[in-house]
DNA sequence: TGTTCATATAAGCATATGATAATTTAATAA
DNA sequence: TTATTAAATTATCATATGCTTATATGAACA
């Protein structure tokens, strides 16, 4: 296979199209990406933070317990549509359940959770 | 408005449909909460990490300086797929490009964006 | 100046996702 | 048991989003 050097001294291919210009590039980074698996529950992970109704659940979650008639209250929002997404955050083990007779109160179920959002928050302010 | 007082010492109100059963609760973190605009944004930004490709292209970019080219290499993709996705993530200003000759090489813009993948990952392998 | 090639953009389509309304479940109290 | 009430579930609809194909830019170089 032809190859050329460009002025940055790595070896360059001809064509982009299939296998890109640094194949050493290509193949370096290809050795350190996790598992596709990982990145996959990655992706599902934040895409869980990625919704404003979520995300206003969470912080809400991060300074208090909360049942779900509460987060209702605070976020404006049917009943139904606020349990939909609590159910998508606990079958991702983002939040915990607690019965207590007929209310059922909602928490984080983990602290990396805080974490990211305090991370999060942080690169916004500092945009 | 009639009050009772529950097991824990909070005033709940009767009704929980419009206006909860713990006013003060939802009154405390309604103060807590940042201002819509922030989580709007926050969201925002992690609905960018909450897909599959832009999450692959983020943790390449975490490696190595990558041209579109290599990154449609590296990921098996069609080159307008990511094309696109790279002008999100530039748009919200967590990549950045560098252009030479011809070719466009983009990188990440800011040290948040590998904190909040190495958190995100942290997460995930200890679930 | 005209060709080549890396990248960007536009239009169209299929899927995913979030909200609503209606109904059901589950726990308590009468 | 029956009534009440908090929460969950189901069905439906509208919107958002990601990929594809086709086409357009724009820089390098003959």
């Amino acid at each position: 296979m032809p190859q050329i050097t460009s002025r940055h001294n790595k070896s360059v291919s001809e064509t982009c199209e299939t296998i890109g210009i640094h194949p050493e590039a290509i193949s370096m980074v290809s050795a350190k990406m996790p598992d596709s698996s990982f990145l996959i529950e990655l992706a599902d992970l934040f895409k869980l933070f990625g919704d404003n109704t979520r995300i206003r659940i969470l912080w809400a979650l991060s300074e208090s317990e909360m049942c779900v008639c509460d987060l209702c209250a605070l976020l404006e929002m049917k009943q139904p549509a606020v349990s939909h997404q609590l159910k998508n955050l606990k079958q991702a083990r983002i939040v915990k359940t607690r019965r207590e007779g007929k209310v059922i109160y909602y928490s984080l179920d983990d602290t990396h959770i805080r974490s990211l959002l305090n991370l999060g928050m942080e690169h916004i302010q500092e945009m």
